[in-house]
DNA sequence: TGACTTATCTATCAATCGATACATAAATAA
DNA sequence: TTATTTATGTATCGATTGATAGATAAGTCA
Protein backbone atom coordinates (compact mmCIF):
# COMPACT_ATOMS: atom_id res chain seq x y z
CA UNK A 1 0.00 0.00 0.00
CA UNK A 2 3.07 2.39 -0.21
CA UNK A 3 2.43 4.21 -2.91
CA UNK A 4 6.00 5.60 -4.40
CA UNK A 5 4.37 7.82 -6.98
CA UNK A 6 3.32 11.38 -5.23
CA UNK A 7 0.55 13.79 -6.87
CA UNK A 8 1.77 17.23 -7.92
CA UNK A 9 5.28 18.12 -9.09
CA UNK A 10 8.16 16.72 -7.42
CA UNK A 11 11.01 18.42 -5.57
CA UNK A 12 13.67 19.03 -7.31
CA UNK A 13 15.86 19.08 -4.29
CA UNK A 14 16.94 16.51 -1.43
CA UNK A 15 15.15 16.79 1.67
CA UNK A 16 17.79 15.99 4.35
CA UNK A 17 20.40 17.54 2.05
CA UNK A 18 18.76 20.75 2.18
CA UNK A 19 18.56 20.27 5.69
CA UNK A 20 21.82 19.55 6.50
CA UNK A 21 23.06 22.68 4.65
CA UNK A 22 20.53 24.81 6.85
CA UNK A 23 21.79 23.19 9.73
CA UNK A 24 25.66 24.23 8.98
CA UNK A 25 24.23 27.91 7.76
CA UNK A 26 22.60 28.10 11.44
CA UNK A 27 25.61 26.45 13.01
CA UNK A 28 28.21 28.30 11.46
CA UNK A 29 26.32 32.03 12.00
CA UNK A 30 24.04 31.86 14.67
CA UNK A 31 19.70 31.79 14.17
CA UNK A 32 19.77 35.23 14.15
CA UNK A 33 22.62 36.65 11.77
CA UNK A 34 21.74 33.54 9.29
CA UNK A 35 19.22 35.47 6.84
CA UNK A 36 16.72 33.65 4.20
CA UNK A 37 19.52 34.93 1.58
CA UNK A 38 22.05 33.28 3.43
CA UNK A 39 19.53 29.51 3.40
CA UNK A 40 18.93 29.70 0.22
CA UNK A 41 22.01 30.09 -1.17
CA UNK A 42 23.21 27.84 1.16
CA UNK A 43 20.11 24.66 0.34
CA UNK A 44 20.18 25.99 -3.39
CA UNK A 45 16.48 25.98 -3.09
CA UNK A 46 14.84 29.37 -3.74
CA UNK A 47 12.44 31.08 -0.70
CA UNK A 48 8.88 30.20 -0.95
CA UNK A 49 10.33 26.89 -1.93
CA UNK A 50 11.64 26.75 1.83
CA UNK A 51 8.75 28.06 3.48
CA UNK A 52 6.61 25.13 1.39
CA UNK A 53 8.75 22.33 2.49
CA UNK A 54 9.69 23.51 6.19
CA UNK A 55 7.64 26.18 7.23
CA UNK A 56 8.93 29.56 8.22
CA UNK A 57 12.42 30.33 9.60
CA UNK A 58 11.53 29.20 13.01
CA UNK A 59 10.47 25.93 11.90
CA UNK A 60 13.46 25.12 9.69
CA UNK A 61 15.76 25.72 12.68
CA UNK A 62 13.76 23.49 14.86
CA UNK A 63 13.19 20.64 11.94
CA UNK A 64 17.53 20.82 11.84
CA UNK A 65 17.59 20.75 15.20
CA UNK A 66 15.89 17.35 15.24
CA UNK A 67 17.51 16.29 12.31
CA UNK A 68 21.00 17.26 13.97
CA UNK A 69 20.41 15.31 18.01
CA UNK A 70 19.52 12.31 15.69
CA UNK A 71 22.57 12.22 13.60
CA UNK A 72 25.95 14.40 14.87
CA UNK A 73 25.16 14.76 17.87
CA UNK A 74 25.00 11.24 18.60
CA UNK A 75 27.82 10.06 17.24
CA UNK A 76 30.37 10.27 20.53
CA UNK A 77 27.47 8.38 22.39
CA UNK A 78 26.88 5.70 19.51
CA UNK A 79 30.98 5.29 20.29
CA UNK A 80 30.23 5.04 23.83
CA UNK A 81 27.72 2.33 23.26
CA UNK A 82 29.80 0.71 21.14
CA UNK A 83 33.02 -0.37 22.20
CA UNK A 84 34.17 -3.99 23.97
CA UNK A 85 35.61 -2.43 27.25
CA UNK A 86 34.39 0.53 29.41
CA UNK A 87 37.64 2.10 29.11
CA UNK A 88 37.38 2.13 25.29
CA UNK A 89 34.10 3.66 25.38
CA UNK A 90 34.85 6.48 27.61
CA UNK A 91 38.35 6.81 25.47
CA UNK A 92 35.65 6.51 22.25
CA UNK A 93 33.83 9.35 22.99
CA UNK A 94 36.11 11.73 23.87
CA UNK A 95 37.81 10.95 20.61
CA UNK A 96 34.70 10.98 18.65
CA UNK A 97 33.96 14.44 20.53
CA UNK A 98 37.39 16.00 19.27
CA UNK A 99 37.32 14.69 15.67
CA UNK A 100 33.64 15.90 15.33
CA UNK A 101 34.36 19.05 16.71
CA UNK A 102 37.24 19.81 14.48
CA UNK A 103 37.53 17.95 11.40
CA UNK A 104 34.34 17.41 10.21
CA UNK A 105 34.10 17.92 6.60
CA UNK A 106 32.03 20.97 5.87
CA UNK A 107 31.09 21.73 9.24
CA UNK A 108 31.65 24.56 11.63
CA UNK A 109 33.27 23.71 15.08
CA UNK A 110 32.04 22.93 18.06
CA UNK A 111 28.80 21.83 18.38
CA UNK A 112 25.64 22.53 17.07
CA UNK A 113 23.39 22.20 19.81
CA UNK A 114 25.91 24.19 22.22
CA UNK A 115 25.15 26.90 19.65
CA UNK A 116 21.80 26.49 20.30
CA UNK A 117 22.08 26.75 24.02
CA UNK A 118 24.34 29.97 24.03
CA UNK A 119 21.60 32.07 22.19
CA UNK A 120 18.46 30.74 21.53
CA UNK A 121 17.27 28.96 24.81
CA UNK A 122 14.38 31.41 25.50
CA UNK A 123 14.65 33.53 22.78
CA UNK A 124 13.39 31.05 20.48
CA UNK A 125 10.43 28.88 21.44
CA UNK A 126 10.67 25.27 20.87
CA UNK A 127 14.72 25.35 21.45
CA UNK A 128 14.38 25.06 25.44
CA UNK A 129 12.59 21.56 25.13
CA UNK A 130 14.53 20.20 22.39
CA UNK A 131 18.01 20.88 24.49
CA UNK A 132 17.04 19.93 28.24
CA UNK A 133 15.96 16.55 26.25
CA UNK A 134 19.18 16.53 24.61
CA UNK A 135 21.49 16.94 27.59
CA UNK A 136 19.27 14.54 29.57
CA UNK A 137 19.01 11.93 27.34
CA UNK A 138 22.90 11.82 26.92
CA UNK A 139 23.12 11.77 30.83
CA UNK A 140 21.26 8.65 31.35
CA UNK A 141 22.42 6.46 28.15
CA UNK A 142 26.28 7.44 29.67
CA UNK A 143 24.99 6.47 33.14
CA UNK A 144 23.24 3.01 31.68
CA UNK A 145 26.83 1.86 30.22
CA UNK A 146 28.06 2.67 33.63
CA UNK A 147 25.84 0.71 35.72
CA UNK A 148 25.85 -2.59 33.50
CA UNK A 149 29.80 -2.69 33.78
CA UNK A 150 28.71 -2.05 37.58
CA UNK A 151 26.93 -5.14 37.44
CA UNK A 152 29.13 -6.97 35.44
CA UNK A 153 32.15 -6.55 38.08
CA UNK A 154 34.26 -4.24 35.73
CA UNK A 155 33.57 -0.78 37.95
CA UNK A 156 33.44 -1.20 41.77
CA UNK A 157 30.32 -1.46 43.21
CA UNK A 158 30.17 2.29 44.63
CA UNK A 159 31.13 3.99 41.58
CA UNK A 160 28.77 6.99 40.92
CA UNK A 161 27.59 6.23 37.69
CA UNK A 162 25.08 9.34 37.25
CA UNK A 163 27.98 11.57 38.54
CA UNK A 164 30.46 10.44 36.03
CA UNK A 165 27.91 10.73 33.47
CA UNK A 166 27.32 13.98 33.63
CA UNK A 167 31.28 14.30 34.24
CA UNK A 168 31.93 13.06 30.59
CA UNK A 169 29.26 14.95 29.17
CA UNK A 170 30.28 18.44 30.79
CA UNK A 171 33.78 17.53 29.56
CA UNK A 172 32.69 17.28 26.09
CA UNK A 173 31.18 20.73 26.39
CA UNK A 174 34.95 22.12 27.68
CA UNK A 175 35.97 20.32 24.63
CA UNK A 176 33.66 22.04 21.94
CA UNK A 177 34.27 25.09 23.38
CA UNK A 178 38.07 24.64 23.02
CA UNK A 179 37.11 23.85 19.76
CA UNK A 180 35.11 26.82 18.88
CA UNK A 181 37.77 29.05 20.60
CA UNK A 182 40.11 27.99 17.99
CA UNK A 183 41.88 24.97 19.89
CA UNK A 184 43.53 22.21 17.52
CA UNK A 185 42.50 18.44 17.83
CA UNK A 186 46.37 17.45 18.74
CA UNK A 187 45.51 20.43 21.78
CA UNK A 188 42.61 19.07 23.20
CA UNK A 189 43.95 15.18 22.44
CA UNK A 190 46.64 16.11 25.13
CA UNK A 191 44.92 15.39 28.40
CA UNK A 192 42.98 12.46 26.83
CA UNK A 193 44.23 9.48 28.93
CA UNK A 194 44.40 11.94 31.78
CA UNK A 195 40.70 12.47 31.57
CA UNK A 196 39.77 8.70 30.50
CA UNK A 197 42.15 7.65 34.68
CA UNK A 198 39.22 10.64 35.76
CA UNK A 199 36.10 9.27 34.79
CA UNK A 200 36.74 5.54 35.39
CA UNK A 201 38.89 6.28 39.11
CA UNK A 202 42.17 4.35 37.83
CA UNK B 1 48.03 67.66 36.66
CA UNK B 2 44.30 65.31 36.92
CA UNK B 3 41.73 68.10 35.67
CA UNK B 4 38.52 66.69 36.78
CA UNK B 5 36.77 69.44 34.53
CA UNK B 6 36.60 68.67 31.05
CA UNK B 7 35.54 70.44 28.54
CA UNK B 8 32.18 70.75 26.31
CA UNK B 9 28.45 69.48 27.82
CA UNK B 10 28.92 66.53 30.21
CA UNK B 11 27.34 63.12 29.96
CA UNK B 12 24.05 62.38 31.38
CA UNK B 13 24.64 58.52 32.04
CA UNK B 14 27.15 56.69 33.95
CA UNK B 15 29.83 54.82 31.28
CA UNK B 16 30.18 51.62 33.27
CA UNK B 17 26.65 51.73 33.34
CA UNK B 18 25.84 51.67 30.56
CA UNK B 19 28.18 48.60 29.38
CA UNK B 20 26.89 46.30 32.32
CA UNK B 21 23.77 46.90 30.43
CA UNK B 22 24.90 46.66 27.53
CA UNK B 23 26.40 43.29 27.67
CA UNK B 24 23.45 41.99 29.39
CA UNK B 25 21.27 42.90 26.00
CA UNK B 26 24.06 40.74 24.30
CA UNK B 27 23.98 38.02 26.77
CA UNK B 28 20.24 37.57 26.44
CA UNK B 29 19.49 37.72 22.99
CA UNK B 30 23.26 37.53 21.47
CA UNK B 31 25.14 39.82 19.47
CA UNK B 32 23.17 39.38 15.81
CA UNK B 33 19.76 39.52 17.42
CA UNK B 34 20.56 42.26 19.50
CA UNK B 35 19.21 45.73 17.50
CA UNK B 36 19.95 49.13 18.04
CA UNK B 37 16.53 49.54 19.43
CA UNK B 38 17.04 47.05 21.92
CA UNK B 39 20.50 48.56 23.07
CA UNK B 40 18.65 52.15 23.67
CA UNK B 41 16.05 50.78 25.95
CA UNK B 42 18.66 48.89 27.98
CA UNK B 43 21.29 51.10 28.02
CA UNK B 44 18.39 54.30 28.22
CA UNK B 45 20.77 56.14 25.90
CA UNK B 46 19.57 57.32 22.60
CA UNK B 47 21.35 55.72 19.07
CA UNK B 48 23.87 59.04 18.32
CA UNK B 49 25.09 58.98 22.02
CA UNK B 50 25.71 55.57 21.97
CA UNK B 51 27.60 55.97 18.79
CA UNK B 52 29.33 58.68 20.18
CA UNK B 53 30.33 57.29 23.34
CA UNK B 54 31.62 53.69 22.04
CA UNK B 55 31.61 53.55 18.06
CA UNK B 56 29.86 51.53 16.44
CA UNK B 57 28.00 48.37 17.25
CA UNK B 58 30.51 45.67 16.78
CA UNK B 59 32.88 48.41 19.16
CA UNK B 60 29.88 48.26 21.81
CA UNK B 61 30.26 44.63 21.66
CA UNK B 62 34.27 44.62 22.26
CA UNK B 63 34.17 46.56 24.98
CA UNK B 64 31.50 44.71 26.89
CA UNK B 65 33.09 41.40 26.29
CA UNK B 66 36.61 43.23 28.04
CA UNK B 67 34.47 44.49 30.86
CA UNK B 68 33.04 41.01 31.31
CA UNK B 69 36.35 39.70 31.59
CA UNK B 70 37.66 41.85 34.06
CA UNK B 71 34.65 41.40 36.26
CA UNK B 72 32.27 38.96 36.14
CA UNK B 73 34.28 36.37 34.13
CA UNK B 74 36.69 36.82 36.69
CA UNK B 75 35.07 36.10 39.77
CA UNK B 76 35.70 32.37 40.07
CA UNK B 77 38.79 32.48 39.90
CA UNK B 78 39.32 34.94 42.12
CA UNK B 79 37.32 32.84 44.95
CA UNK B 80 40.01 30.16 43.34
CA UNK B 81 42.76 32.33 44.40
CA UNK B 82 41.95 33.44 48.09
CA UNK B 83 40.65 30.69 49.55
CA UNK B 84 42.75 28.73 52.05
CA UNK B 85 43.19 25.43 51.24
CA UNK B 86 43.29 24.33 47.52
CA UNK B 87 40.09 21.89 48.76
CA UNK B 88 38.30 25.03 49.59
CA UNK B 89 40.10 27.15 46.34
CA UNK B 90 38.01 24.38 44.24
CA UNK B 91 35.04 24.02 46.17
CA UNK B 92 35.17 27.73 46.07
CA UNK B 93 35.82 27.80 42.20
CA UNK B 94 33.03 25.41 41.23
CA UNK B 95 30.47 27.29 43.79
CA UNK B 96 30.76 30.46 42.52
CA UNK B 97 30.29 29.18 38.95
CA UNK B 98 27.12 27.54 40.00
CA UNK B 99 26.09 31.20 41.53
CA UNK B 100 27.06 33.47 38.83
CA UNK B 101 25.32 31.09 36.40
CA UNK B 102 22.15 30.56 37.87
CA UNK B 103 21.66 33.74 40.36
CA UNK B 104 23.36 36.67 39.05
CA UNK B 105 20.12 39.49 39.86
CA UNK B 106 19.78 41.09 36.40
CA UNK B 107 22.03 39.09 33.87
CA UNK B 108 20.93 36.17 32.08
CA UNK B 109 21.53 32.60 32.52
CA UNK B 110 25.23 31.03 31.96
CA UNK B 111 28.26 32.65 30.52
CA UNK B 112 28.79 35.88 28.55
CA UNK B 113 31.76 34.15 27.35
CA UNK B 114 29.91 31.21 26.21
CA UNK B 115 28.03 32.53 24.21
CA UNK B 116 30.34 34.93 22.39
CA UNK B 117 32.55 31.54 21.58
CA UNK B 118 29.63 29.52 19.99
CA UNK B 119 28.37 32.40 17.94
CA UNK B 120 30.35 35.33 17.49
CA UNK B 121 34.05 33.44 16.76
CA UNK B 122 34.76 33.71 13.35
CA UNK B 123 31.66 36.04 12.75
CA UNK B 124 32.51 39.73 14.38
CA UNK B 125 36.63 40.48 13.87
CA UNK B 126 37.80 40.54 17.33
CA UNK B 127 36.12 38.38 19.03
CA UNK B 128 38.20 35.32 18.73
CA UNK B 129 41.68 36.98 19.90
CA UNK B 130 39.62 38.00 23.42
CA UNK B 131 38.05 34.26 23.31
CA UNK B 132 41.12 32.67 23.02
CA UNK B 133 43.21 34.72 25.81
CA UNK B 134 39.93 34.51 28.26
CA UNK B 135 40.72 30.99 28.14
CA UNK B 136 44.72 30.63 28.23
CA UNK B 137 44.57 32.92 31.20
CA UNK B 138 41.83 31.19 33.60
CA UNK B 139 44.05 27.81 32.59
CA UNK B 140 47.27 29.65 33.77
CA UNK B 141 45.82 31.16 36.76
CA UNK B 142 44.30 27.63 37.63
CA UNK B 143 47.99 25.82 36.98
CA UNK B 144 49.68 28.59 38.63
CA UNK B 145 47.87 27.69 42.36
CA UNK B 146 48.22 23.71 41.65
CA UNK B 147 52.16 24.41 40.96
CA UNK B 148 52.09 26.44 44.20
CA UNK B 149 50.66 23.85 46.65
CA UNK B 150 52.77 20.78 45.03
CA UNK B 151 55.67 22.94 46.08
CA UNK B 152 54.18 23.32 49.34
CA UNK B 153 54.03 19.74 49.51
CA UNK B 154 50.04 20.14 49.62
CA UNK B 155 49.85 18.31 46.53
CA UNK B 156 51.46 15.07 45.39
CA UNK B 157 54.85 16.26 43.05
CA UNK B 158 53.22 14.39 40.43
CA UNK B 159 49.76 16.20 40.19
CA UNK B 160 49.23 17.23 36.58
CA UNK B 161 48.80 21.03 37.19
CA UNK B 162 47.96 21.68 33.77
CA UNK B 163 45.62 18.90 33.25
CA UNK B 164 43.58 19.98 35.93
CA UNK B 165 43.03 23.47 35.28
CA UNK B 166 41.87 22.85 31.91
CA UNK B 167 39.73 19.93 33.52
CA UNK B 168 38.34 22.86 36.35
CA UNK B 169 37.74 25.03 33.48
CA UNK B 170 35.73 22.33 31.35
CA UNK B 171 33.76 21.74 34.62
CA UNK B 172 32.97 25.10 34.60
CA UNK B 173 31.61 25.05 30.64
CA UNK B 174 30.09 22.09 31.74
CA UNK B 175 27.96 24.08 34.50
CA UNK B 176 27.19 27.29 32.38
CA UNK B 177 25.81 25.25 29.42
CA UNK B 178 23.54 23.11 31.84
CA UNK B 179 22.49 26.72 33.80
CA UNK B 180 21.52 28.09 30.32
CA UNK B 181 19.33 25.10 29.36
CA UNK B 182 17.72 25.36 32.89
CA UNK B 183 18.88 23.12 34.97
CA UNK B 184 18.82 25.00 38.82
CA UNK B 185 21.85 25.36 41.27
CA UNK B 186 20.66 22.92 43.48
CA UNK B 187 20.50 20.19 40.72
CA UNK B 188 24.24 21.53 39.63
CA UNK B 189 25.87 21.38 43.18
CA UNK B 190 24.22 17.78 43.18
CA UNK B 191 27.67 16.19 42.45
CA UNK B 192 29.96 18.95 43.65
CA UNK B 193 31.50 16.68 46.60
CA UNK B 194 32.85 13.95 43.54
CA UNK B 195 34.02 16.77 41.32
CA UNK B 196 36.09 18.12 43.65
CA UNK B 197 37.91 14.97 45.20
CA UNK B 198 37.96 14.67 41.20
CA UNK B 199 39.62 16.94 40.23
CA UNK B 200 42.21 16.87 43.23
CA UNK B 201 42.79 12.97 43.34
CA UNK B 202 41.57 12.52 46.76
C1' DT C 1 -7.22 14.86 -23.34
C1' DG C 2 -8.41 18.21 -19.35
C1' DA C 3 -8.95 18.63 -14.20
C1' DC C 4 -6.28 18.60 -10.22
C1' DT C 5 -2.27 18.91 -7.24
C1' DT C 6 2.14 20.27 -5.90
C1' DA C 7 6.64 22.73 -6.78
C1' DT C 8 9.33 26.49 -8.58
C1' DC C 9 10.76 31.16 -9.81
C1' DT C 10 10.53 36.30 -10.24
C1' DA C 11 9.12 40.22 -8.24
C1' DT C 12 7.88 42.55 -4.38
C1' DC C 13 5.84 43.68 0.11
C1' DA C 14 5.91 46.37 4.75
C1' DA C 15 8.92 46.40 8.61
C1' DT C 16 13.10 46.77 10.63
C1' DC C 17 18.01 47.06 10.35
C1' DG C 18 22.48 49.85 11.56
C1' DA C 19 23.96 54.30 11.06
C1' DT C 20 23.93 59.47 10.38
C1' DA C 21 22.62 64.79 9.54
C1' DC C 22 21.27 68.42 11.82
C1' DA C 23 19.69 71.53 15.24
C1' DT C 24 19.86 72.33 20.06
C1' DA C 25 21.68 72.16 24.90
C1' DA C 26 25.21 72.62 28.38
C1' DA C 27 29.56 72.98 29.87
C1' DT C 28 34.55 75.63 29.77
C1' DA C 29 37.87 79.23 28.00
C1' DA C 30 39.10 83.82 26.92
C1' DT D 1 29.86 88.51 26.71
C1' DT D 2 31.35 85.37 22.63
C1' DA D 3 33.85 81.42 20.89
C1' DT D 4 34.69 76.65 21.41
C1' DT D 5 33.78 71.96 22.59
C1' DT D 6 31.09 68.05 23.63
C1' DA D 7 26.49 65.67 24.40
C1' DT D 8 21.66 64.98 23.33
C1' DG D 9 17.26 64.21 20.79
C1' DT D 10 14.42 64.07 16.54
C1' DA D 11 13.98 62.70 12.23
C1' DT D 12 15.50 60.03 8.65
C1' DC D 13 18.67 57.65 5.42
C1' DG D 14 19.44 53.50 2.09
C1' DA D 15 19.88 48.61 2.76
C1' DT D 16 18.33 44.45 4.32
C1' DT D 17 15.08 41.73 6.85
C1' DG D 18 11.45 37.72 6.85
C1' DA D 19 7.70 36.60 4.24
C1' DT D 20 4.20 36.41 0.34
C1' DA D 21 1.39 37.02 -4.34
C1' DG D 22 0.95 35.38 -8.63
C1' DA D 23 2.37 33.18 -12.80
C1' DT D 24 4.31 29.08 -14.60
C1' DA D 25 6.05 24.17 -14.72
C1' DA D 26 5.60 19.26 -14.02
C1' DG D 27 3.68 15.56 -12.32
C1' DT D 28 -0.94 12.18 -11.31
C1' DC D 29 -5.81 10.97 -11.93
C1' DA D 30 -10.13 10.12 -14.43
Amino acid sequence: MNDTKKLGRPRTFDEAEALMAAMNAFWTKGYAATSMKDLTAAMKISGPSIYAAFGDKRELYLKTIDRYADVDGCAPIVAFEGAASIEDAVRGFLTSVVSHSTQQEGAPRGCFLASCVATTVGEVEGVAERMEKAIRETDTRLAARFDKEKSLGNLPKDFPSQDRARLLHDMRQGHVHRSRAGWTAERLLDDLEDRVRMVLMI
